[in-house]
DNA sequence: AGACGAAAGTGAAAAGATTCACAAGCAGCT
DNA sequence: AGCTGCTTGTGAATCTTTTCACTTTCGTCT
């Protein structure tokens, strides 16, 4: 497949949310410009990335609310659940486990993990905290391909490659350190202070 | 000022980090070369990025790593603490109320706000969750640049506004949604659900 | 049936970001 | 002082992403 940037990918998720609140509203299609609109983008942009993917719309009409939405959740995989692991029981990780936009969108955190002996075996919102030395053995029964990293920087590492050699195919990663992996598997960093910076530097640079 | 594109400020926050662990070691010069291994990214792109803003280096040596440092810092608006209110005591909020990245960096969350009643007057650590109608009042005694939106979509809006108003001039949005402000009020969104999805994206198109 | 308005799809142009490649400058050495 | 080995700073080249502008197609109306 040709590549597709990353601008775009995040692009079509928001083009799925917008498509499902345009179908809670009772429509049926919906054109290039009104999606462009919504995503403070434009049209042009709306449908070129569409058109990475082929072509989905009726030319004078639009395009088929429901139509669209079953092609961008197939596009972006969203037509599973996935079977996700969270390592760090911490406030953030305790909070992400819980998060229901993650579950509304079938992802399913299955286990948390940490290696504190005063965390593993607590509860978080119904699931038992395990010992991190039990990941290779759990996902060996139950295949896992994504994971959701939120130890601390010294132990992100270590963690990432047992998950990675437990077959973890992609990461979720809080801990503010560039993770080493395989080509194979996907990472993304997300960073907090980092966004907050973004906003100090558009603040001392007006 | 020439407009810098995100990414490199991005990248700047990200310098600065190793810029601090290489400082820890003792080092007290660093190459292009370096920064960009541990960065992922290339020498020219290091140098680039920091052209934007002067020339800071010494030709055969490399950035003395305590001045480019203050430079950065300069650069990103970090050289002064900021006053952050957060709104919305939920999970996600409680826990980015305790990270303690932010302070580390100079964002100290100084007060929390919500709407129900449940949670108003309970306590944060050591912060007592105020009621979001004491926000125009309190940011009048206790001028606020930043504020951390941590509520449900439908909530989002309203507090903006009201966060406008009381003079917020950043914003980190966490709710699902497109905040319409001025345009001199910076909103940087963050959607853990739509970082997942690029993940499932990556792994659908493998 | 033909004409019209609306909107998709798409090469081509423009804008923006990254990489290249090389001159210039610095420190250390002889 | 002059030579050598590095490494910066930067215009130019390349690559990527976005925007433009135009053709095609669809549904509707007369």
């Amino acid at each position: 497949m040709r590549k597709i940037s990353e601008s775009t990918v995040r692009r079509l998720s928001l083009y799925l949310r917008f498509l499902e609140q345009f179908d809670a509203q009772g429509h049926t299609t919906i054109s290039s410009a009104e999606l462009a609109r919504r995503g403070a983008t434009t049209p042009a942009q709306v449908r070129k990335d569409l058109s990475f993917f082929g072509s989905f719309g009726k030319r004078g009409l639009g395009y088929s609310v429901p139509q669209l939405t079953g092609r961008l959740r197939d596009i972006l995989g969203l037509k599973r659940t996935y079977r996700v692991v969270l390592v760090g029981a911490g406030r953030i990780g305790g909070a992400l486990a819980q998060y229901p936009g993650f579950r509304q969108r079938g992802f399913h955190v299955a286990a948390i993990y940490d290696k504190d002996p005063r965390k593993i075996g607590s509860r978080w919102n119904g699931l038992v905290v395990r010992d991190v030395r039990h990941i290779a053995s759990d996902l060996r029964k139950e295949p896992t391909d994504i994971a959701i990293l939120v130890t601390p920087a010294e132990a992100a590492q270590e963690v990432t490659d047992q998950l990675v050699q437990s077959g973890v195919k992609a990461i979720l990663n809080f801990a503010p350190i560039r993770l080493a992996v395989p080509a194979d598997v996907a990472v993304k960093s997300v960073n907090m202070a980092l966004e907050l910076e973004t906003l100090s530097f558009a603040l001392a640079n007006r």
